[in-house]
DNA sequence: AAGATCACCAACCGCAGTCGT
DNA sequence: GACGACTGCGGTTGGTGATCT
């Protein structure tokens, strides 16, 4: 209902772009801009659907993307955002500029992933360690791989994608989404993926989260908002280590006031309210 | 040297939000 | 309010080069 025919269905494109279909679509976004996406590859003389245009252009072919590697600022950016706004890539990168949602999602996944990990930071539960995963879907390239060679006719069948549900997605906005930093039991939430009518709910979270104790601080660099820099949460005793990081151009009255705020909404009871006061503040240091 | 495994990242997929009718 | 079209987002997949055994 409503959804656009997936590309496959239409007998589009797919899969690695060429330089000429890179070519025709900055063309044409230089000359007509970005948007109408629907529409856009038809006009460009594209074999591509509307998404896969945009993403290209989005992730690749903008003329402010930043290639090249993520510097140590960038890298320590990155962690910092994450851990106040989990896995929210496009807020994130927003942040950044340059980089793309995808590049930093990539990011996160190939490198921040491990590094938190050898740093003893538990964010198994939020995305499994990359490695693991990995060596999990390595094996089962590999046994595909086997199967292949042994089956002609089992191949059409492993053609055909099998996905397990997936989880509903919480409500808009919901901080975090599948973040560990804050210890709104995830498990709560939809990645289990059985929980079909989940939504954050976590009274024990929220426990953790009142428990927080933080320190303000003044960033060296990035001048942005508010981080927990020892983002794993001490289940003994339910406290976190936090640090704050303001923007330069507050006064440090400012600063306290932002700090109160937050830990204010730390406080609220109601969890629904405090995720959604939460991201309007996290937010509010994004725009 | 060759096969196996790992790591990276571009691209795909499906879902949810928003907007117009 | 219901419906459909469009857009954006985050999770996941697959191709490929690098590294290991």
């Amino acid at each position: 209902m409503g959804r656009a025919p997936c590309c496959s269905k239409v007998g589009l494109h797919k899969g690695a772009w060429t330089p000429k279909e890179d070519a025709l679509l900055t063309k044409y976004i230089q000359a007509h801009g970005e948007g109408q996406w629907k529409s856009l590859p038809k006009k460009a003389g594209l074999l591509r659907c509307g998404k896969s245009c945009r993403l290209r252009w989005m992730n690749y072919l903008r003329p402010d993307i930043k290639r090249g590697n993520i510097s140590p600022e960038e890298d320590d950016l990155i962690i910092r955002m994450h851990s106040l706004l989990g896995n929210r890539w496009s807020l994130i990168a927003g942040r950044i500029p340059g980089r793309t949602d995808n590049e930093i999602k990539n990011y996160w996944n190939t490198h921040l992933c491990k590094k938190m990990k050898n740093q003893g930071t538990d964010l198994e539960e939020e995305s499994p360690s990359a490695s693991k995963k990995k060596t999990k879907k390595n094996k089962q390239r590999k046994e595909k791989k086997k199967n292949k060679e042994t089956s002609e006719d089992e191949e059409t069948e492993k053609k055909t994608k099998v996905y397990l549900p997936k989880p509903i997605r919480v409500k808009p906005l919901t901080l975090p989404r599948t973040d560990s930093s804050f210890t709104f039991d995830s498990s709560a939430s939809s990645s289990q993926g059985n929980n079909s009518n989940s939504k954050v709910e976590s009274p024990e979270g929220t426990e953790d989260v009142m428990n927080l104790v933080c320190e303000v601080g003044m960033g060296e660099n990035n001048g942005f908002g508010f981080f927990c820099e020892d983002h794993d949460i001490v289940n003994e005793s339910n406290m976190l280590e936090c640090e704050t990081y303001f923007p330069m151009d507050h006064g440090q009255g400012t600063l306290e006031k932002l700090y109160e705020e937050y830990f204010q909404l730390l406080s609220v009871e109601d969890t629904c309210q405090y995720e959604l006061d939460l991201d309007s503040f996290a937010e509010s240091f994004l725009v």
